[in-house]
DNA sequence: GTTCCTGCAAAGGTTTTGCACCATA
DNA sequence: TATGGTGCAAAACCTTTGCAGGAAC
């Protein structure tokens, strides 16, 4: 279950630019609505495509640097994938934590969130020599989809 | 500590070239060689690199096909990373499992494992609708050498 | 001798950069 | 109006593919 609906990261990532002194132009808002319409995990390139089909002109470029500055401001986290472009996916204001599932077949994705497993990686993280400040998990497998066919 | 000599995975990893009919050619013998020598994590240019220096004369596209191969087998995992060439490192004969700490600064890697995490990940797969094959979990943060500086 | 591996070069896809123009604050 | 955002096109980047020659079995 999604505990942030997408229209408060929307307003989220407008505060975060404002608050930053960057300006809301054409191709940056109408990434940031985007994302907001269309949740987490999208790569450059749908993004690009979805715009362009809801009759937007933006340059594959503005949309790579507003997501770039997006995910430098931290409201969004760049995920790299295995072979592919490089997916994006949105951070809530409560820095909204969670992990991915992905389908090695089809590359499906579904997030996740587990106590359990936190509580592991605090007890690993003050035990390491490093300082450690974030971490990801990825689990891989086949989605159900797959595994039906 | 490293619980696997590299001096075996070499072995392993000629092992499973014949054991698949694979040809001992000379550059999948250089990479396996040049893999052994230096330990996982390495990036498929610095390996060109590297064979280059040592007055192999390697071709680009041998090195890429040979470290998908030994991807393919088992005996090497591609390793996603962000803003950069993918990495591969070495899995060795006893499936030798293990995670990372990535510093965000300098890029140094270590690895690391345990016992509870791998727990709570297990009882977490068997929650999920997907069949969870594998898995990996990155800690990021800041090494003791950036930690001083 | 046949099959597979190899190097070279060219193509492929994704992301970045340069630059003139335009819009925001 | 000054600054920074934008689109377009070209470049840079990593990776894959095509092909003729050569090596391994």
């Amino acid at each position: 279950m999604p505990a942030t609906p997408t229209a408060r990261w929307t307003d989220h990532a407008f505060a975060a630019l404002s608050e930053h002194g960057h300006r809301a132009g054409g191709a940056r808002t109408a990434v940031v609505e985007a994302l907001g319409r269309r949740g987490g995990c999208v790569d450059a390139d749908e993004l690009v495509g979805a715009l362009r089909r809801g009759g937007k002109r933006v340059g594959v470029a503005s949309v790579y640097r507003a997501l770039a500055l997006l995910a430098e401001l931290g409201v969004l986290q760049r995920v790299p994938v295995a072979g592919g472009s490089a997916r994006y996916e949105l951070v809530g204001p409560g820095g909204d934590h969670h992990h991915h599932l992905v389908c090695d077949d089809c590359g499906a994705t579904a997030a996740f969130e587990d106590e359990a497993l936190e509580r592991a990686i605090g007890r690993l993280s003050r035990r390491t020599a490093y300082a450690v400040q974030a971490h990801d998990v990825t689990l891989h497998g086949t989605c159900p989809d797959c595994q039906r066919s």
